[in-house]
DNA sequence: GATTTATATTCCGATATGGGTATACGTCAA
DNA sequence: TTGACGTATACCCATATCGGAATATAAATC
């Protein structure tokens, strides 16, 4: 079984650097596709299907304008990656509280050595 | 081209399911493979491929005890995904500000219906 | 209705993924 | 040394991904 469909996990939605990148423009305000297409310099096909990702997994909502179709970013899609990052936010700030500790005593002790 | 290397980008790294478990598992504290392969009932040829991507991304990091793999979870390694989500935050914050206060004008203005 | 503009969809190929099974490697014990 | 245990690796298959080119749909304009 190859990795859970793309459509369906944010996680998994979200691991490609592109669709980042256009969440990342997008988070500016709303945008047609073709202000994508230019700012990021990709084929509108291509665009149009990472949007279509977005969509199915609830990152960004369209509406439509004439001929266009106006994309916005839905942040809240984030929560479960925000939400599962947090939980492990603090074991790394334990571990920079240690680093901490560790750099105070080096420095009250003198610089053992390099690095 | 398909997806970024998932041995290269920490989000795709942790986009496979499976991999978030495990470091969920490792969360806990430093483990030998054989205690995630029972744990999560998975086969073992799996696990050890897992760790070892979620080790050639910083996720995690080993030490050699006898004839045992004993891995830990390396935290830090999630700050780009901490980093980057951080960045949308506010934007959903808001939008849950206006919930509070569509929630609130509701409360003041009696309830409309049921739910 | 015909044409242009904006976007979506389809089909294709190359590639890498994840799972499974078998096997190799490394370490400890007898 | 031989064997048992813990783990890593190799190989294969089915599948889905991304990108690209061509084409289809939808809406506005003439």
């Amino acid at each position: 079984m190859p990795r859970a469909a793309t459509t369906t996990d944010v996680f998994n939605a979200v691991a490609e650097p592109l669709r980042r990148r256009i969440l990342d423009f997008l988070a500016r305000g709303e945008q047609p596709v073709n202000a994508v297409v230019d700012s990021l310099r990709l084929c509108q096909p291509q665009v149009s299907k990472h949007l279509g990702v977005l969509k199915q997994v609830g990152l960004v909502s369209v509406r439509g304008n004439g001929r266009q179709r106006l994309y916005r970013v839905n942040a809240e899609g984030l929560k479960p990656i925000h939400d599962w990052v947090m939980a492990y936010e603090k074991l790394w700030a334990d571990r920079l509280d240690r680093l901490d500790d560790y750099l105070q005593r080096l420095q009250s002790e003198g610089t053992p050595d390099d690095r």
